[in-house]
RNA sequence: GGGCCCGUAGUGUAGCCCGGUUUAACACGCCUGCCUGUCACGCAGGAGAUCGAGGGUUCAAAUCCCUUCGGGCCCGCCA
């Protein structure tokens, strides 16, 4: 049993041809003696009709529902003018059929598959995600995924890069996020960890001589989950040798570049879909650049509002928390809200957010024509106040709200309440890509919960500068230390980020003891590593690309669920298959698994 | 671990604030009948809901209170 053709494809030019269709109901109209049928396969619809002339054919036909698969047999035939329907590709024929099977039947389904404005909660559509899967925006997205990944592949293949799988049963590492554990049978008490990404793998290959290496591969966390987290997800993962930041920079944006233009070619086959115009190369922010300026070390660049620094201009004034907090190292920074009205309450609510985020509060002015209205204005004098307004290049109509506290918070902060009004008052356009890369980010940042240096990036992100240099910059300040790493941003979401790693065991092993690894732990978990540090391995780097996020930018979607096929729930459950479960007594015994009660 | 929002026929919603004229409404879907040019077909009729679950307040609870379960968004977490 073959097609002749897929329902979407049917042309005009099929004129008088006899064709074979194989598909589901989409929707039926029964005019009694005369039924129409849109008949849907992954290609689109075409609209086959039972005109009376075959009793029988007419009385099987009366029997189709919604969703029943069916062959179809028929003549193309072109259809009046005033019934031609321009609303679908095939609008301008119809199949005139003259045979029908039901090659299976369908009960009503629970998601209607017909209608884009009804869309179910999202625990009925993951319970039935292969009836979800049958609408158009999923089916769209996951050919648009499918395309896009197909490109990129095209194109590492293209400049020499070798796709090599890595191991998934593989060794827990510390550091990092919490890994999942697969038990061995053969190895009581033992487990292997399903990998956080190939790092050290990829790695490896470089050792080997493997020089490009690239993988569109699973990566595992165990961590909760988010609108754009899932427990698994999936990278494109990328390591060369002998290369600088610069040259993993130009592969990203060679490899954006060709595969967001491959997309353009299939563009029927996910309408709605906008293909976004880039312009290489893309901007640089250093991480300094990007807080101070956006708050962010993921900067939405779609729109301006950037924070401006006033700590200078307090210091010396009588407002005691600015200028207490800037004599205890800290920064006061403010952002202008250009010529918009917020209500009290408004503003109220957005200090409510900044003191959720950690701010100890979030003053306000409000410039009015009669001067500035605000708790905090009668701390300064006229003329202090006039060097923040032109420093905040604010006049009358404008509000400007401030944050002070230590630098990382000041800037999350206003960060944070910047991306807030940046919807509230609908200052991003949708329809814009902004990419950027993020360079120069600090080595380590101090883990509060913890109360030690951590590596920002990973503990194989090259330092920048020698080991000499590091020793002595370690021991003065650790905040001091910038990375050889960068991140690659899309209108304020991280999609992707990687490094220059170490390729030396001295300074590897210097990393691991500024972390703070007793020598104990890191001979059990990376002596593999650093032994094969000392054979030869090659100056090398590379990156990682988050593809369920930036397919989910692209395809315009607010979740990475709608870019997955079988996604799980928030509670990383999947409604669908059940999972996870519990298992057979006896399948724990074989994992040598007891169940702490 | 914490904050916020949601849960009403198969699906999407209204009703909830301020308890009682509600016999829980509307749209889609479903069922029956009619219909030869529709394409969100139309027309007539019909079935379908213990209002997530449990408890409480009350003469009276979808509506108020408590508990609990499930879903979503966020903080923490995610080298």
């Amino acid at each position: 049993m073959k097609r002749s053709h897929y329902c979407g494809d049917v042309r005009a030019t099929d004129t008088d041809k006899e064709v074979q269709l194989l598909g589901w109901v989409h929707r039926r109209r029964d005019h009694g003696g005369l039924i129409f049928i849109d008949l849907r396969d992954r290609s689109g619809l075409v609209q086959v009709v039972f005109n009376g002339d075959d009793k029988k054919l007419l009385a099987e036909a009366e029997k189709l529902r919604i969703e029943f698969v069916l062959e179809i047999k028929g003549k193309v035939v072109k259809r009046t003018p005033e019934t031609i329907n321009k609303n679908i590709k095939t609008g301008e024929i119809e199949i005139a059929a003259n045979y029908l099977e039901i090659l299976n039947t369908s009960k009503t389904p629970p998601i209607e598959i017909a209608d884009p404005t009804n869309e179910p909660d999202e625990m009925v559509r993951l319970r039935y995600r292969y009836l979800d899967l049958r609408k158009d925006k999923m089916r769209e997205n996951l050919i648009y995924r499918h395309k896009i990944i197909k490109a990129m592949s095209d194109y590492m293949d293209n400049k020499g890069f070798l796709e090599i799988e890595t191991p998934f049963l593989t060794k827990s590492t510390p550091e990092g996020s919490r890994d999942f554990l697969v038990p061995s049978r053969l190895n009581p008490g033992r487990f292997y960890a399903l990998p956080q990404s190939p790092q050290l793998f990829k790695q490896l290959l470089m050792v080997s001589g493997m020089e490009k290496y690239f993988q569109v591969v699973r990566c595992f966390r165990d961590e909760d989950l988010r609108a754009d987290r899932q427990p698994e997800f999936t990278q494109l993962d990328i390591e060369m040798s002998f290369v600088g930041r610069d040259d993993v920079i130009s592969v990203i944006e060679g490899l954006l570049e060709h595969s967001l233009k491959a997309l353009e070619k299939d563009i029927d086959q996910y309408r709605g879909k906008i293909i976004p115009l880039i312009s290489l190369p893309f901007p640089r922010l250093s991480w300094e650049d990007a807080m101070n300026r956006f708050g962010s070390d993921k900067p939405d660049l779609r729109f301006g509002m950037e924070l401006i620094d006033i700590s200078d201009l307090v210091a010396g004034t009588e407002c005691a928390i600015f200028a207490k907090t800037v004599k205890s190292g800290g920064v006061v920074k403010c952002l202008n809200i250009k010529q918009k009205k917020l209500s009290r309450a408004e503003l109220e609510k957005f200090e409510e957010l900044a003191k959720k985020l950690g701010a100890k509060g979030l003053a306000w002015m409000v410039l009015e024509s009669d001067g500035p209205k605000s708790p905090i204005a009668k701390f300064f004098k006229e003329h202090e106040l006039e060097l923040i307004f032109k420093k905040a290049q604010a006049e009358t109509g404008d509000i400007l709200l401030f944050a002070a506290d230590k630098f990382e918070m000041a800037c999350n902060v206003l960060g944070s309440v910047r991306m807030e009004l940046g919807k509230k008052l609908n200052l991003i356009d949708a329809n814009s890509f902004k990419f950027a890369w993020i360079i120069d980010f600090p080595l380590f940042e101090y883990s509060e919960t913890e109360k030690r240096w951590v590596s920002r990036h990973h503990p194989f992100t090259s330092p920048q500068g020698t080991l000499d240099d590091i020793e002595e910059r370690f021991l003065k300040d650790p905040s001091s230390l910038k990375a050889q790493a960068y991140d690659l941003v899309l209108n304020g979401v991280e999609i992707g980020g990687g490094s220059i790693r170490i390729h030396r065991r001295d300074i590897q092993e210097k990393v691991f003891k500024i972390l703070g690894l007793p020598d104990k732990e890191v001979q059990l978990r990376f002596n593999f590593l650093l032994e094969a540090l000392e054979y030869g391995a090659p100056p090398h780097g590379g990156i990682a690309l988050g593809l369920d996020r930036l397919v989910m930018m692209l395809a315009g979607m607010e979740s990475i669920r709608d870019v997955i096929a079988f996604p799980k729930t928030q509670s990383a459950l999947c409604p669908l298959t059940g999972a996870p479960d519990v298992v057979d007594p006896h399948q724990l015994k074989e994992a040598h698994i007891r169940i702490a009660a």
